[in-house]
DNA sequence: CCCCAAATACTAAGAGGTTAGTACAAACCC
DNA sequence: GGGTTTGTACTAACCTCTTAGTATTTGGGG
């Protein structure tokens, strides 16, 4: 049950402000300027707040002095999913699990990580 | 030692043509057109093509009568490896294992898919 | 050898994203 | 209360991607 829309892939510059957003909770523009890694101007990072508010991953949520207040109407792991998805879709022909195997036989996991890994999914199997 | 600049991910309509590339090989532009699930003009299809020849995703190889043959210059699994590296940058703070270890987690993979990629980390680690 | 179907080269429109400037409004400070 | 600051709204330029049309070339069949 997402809101997402279909093939809603986060840009590069979209993905930015949504870390913050997730990161913070409650934020303004100006919290966002802020905490960005690298500088942007005031008004493009309002362009793309406006963007992401239009996509529906953030939503205004009142005021702070004469600022709004945005805070994500998109969880993280909504987006995360959603963007896996849709990188399956394109390279992986539609399967998750070819996805995650590909990542898992690639060098791409250090062996630590691998046992890290196996564990999750033992625990997970004993859940079920 | 890649051939890929930064940040390449494939587009959804670039995806579509590599995806028939790599699996046919040597194609011409009306091979693709045939192929392609959806109807899309000649010229359309001219148009993606040369785009990833610029990128460097495809190169020329000869000639067809007088139609171009092109092949792959990047191979599928780099850039699968490179647009989940991406996604990972984007949204999983950098880190692959992240993006593997939420996949997990999340149903997005099933519980008989679950043991099969269980039985691939501990082949791996065998043959370490 | 000449014509035509097929291929290419060139051009272009429209959508969306990135970046930012300008103009206006509101609040805050003295 | 009037100017400075801070925020918003609007606009815009530029880029890339998607889709395709037009004009031109070329190679193969009769």
């Amino acid at each position: 049950m997402s809101q997402l829309k279909e093939s809603t892939m986060l840009t590069a510059a979209e993905a930015e402000v949504m870390n913050i957003v997730w990161d913070v909770g409650d934020v303004t523009i100006s919290d966002i300027v802020e905490r960005l890694p690298r500088s942007l101007a005031y008004t493009t990072v309002m362009t793309t707040t406006r963007i992401l508010e239009e996509k529906g991953y953030v939503k205004k949520s009142g005021k702070r002095g004469r600022a709004f207040v945005y805070e994500p109407r998109v969880g993280r792991d909504a987006a995360r999913g959603s963007m896996s998805h849709e990188v399956a879709r394109r390279l992986f022909g539609g399967s998750m699990k070819s996805l995650v195997l590909n990542l898992v036989h690639d060098d791409a996991i250090g062996a630590d990580d691998l046992a890290e890994l196996k564990q999750m999914i033992e625990s997970l199997e004993a859940s079920k």
